[in-house]
DNA sequence: GTTGCACTGAGATAATTTCCTAATTAGGAA
DNA sequence: TTCCTAATTAGGAAATTATCTCAGTGCAAC
């Protein structure tokens, strides 16, 4: 959870994030949406995946980044369930809808 | 939503929200929980603050702190909105039940 | 008024984060 | 092999953050 805050407390990272819901890219797709060195995108990468945001497969001498929607909003929401009735009900369904993918 | 996030992206003030579901608490009791320096707890009050995630009543001589779960929770469902269908129906339903209360 | 408690502001310091450039690793193609 | 491209690692500078102590402000009770 820690981690998770963290890697969203970026507004790089959450643009990214952002970007990654037309699919999968490589980090020079990806770099080339920012006006912002390389390696600092695959930086940014590193913390959205240490965080379980982002899942990454290597394809030849790619590196494809795809979002990991499911494991964010399971834990966001699991974050609001104390604050909020309605998550309760949701993080519950979403629980159940897929037994093995809680953090 | 960047001074959420980064509100968020702490502990101390994760565990501060958490305290504040008791009710409202003054300063010193919620610093009564941590081992921090009041000035510290303080700051971290600030931060929930500005980031509209806490409101402030002063009391005489006392500071009432209390959370401000709607408001919470709307923010998160509206980031989770292009990530989660479901965060999608949900957002609107909460908007639409209070219409003068976004950010 | 004076004393005492609740809280916040100010200044200093250590740790963390963010970003860069330069160098390196690794894969694919000639 | 040699060259080119993709991505990461390394190293370092600048900015931000977190925390402390100490000083101040405001209220309340004596």
């Amino acid at each position: 959870m820690e981690k998770v805050f963290k890697a969203l407390a970026s507004e790089p990272r959450r643009r990214i994030l952002n970007h990654l819901l037309g699919g999968p890219m490589t980090v020079s797709e990806i770099g080339a949406q920012f006006d912002m060195a390389l390696p600092s995108i695959s930086k940014h990468l590193a913390v959205l995946k240490e965080a379980g945001l982002v899942r990454e497969q290597k394809r030849g001498q790619f590196v494809l980044y795809s979002i990991a929607a499911d494991h964010l909003a399971n834990l966001l929401y699991g974050f609001l369930t104390p604050f909020c009735p309605d998550a309760r009900k949701i993080a519950r369904r979403r629980r159940d809808a897929k037994p093995a993918d809680e953090a």
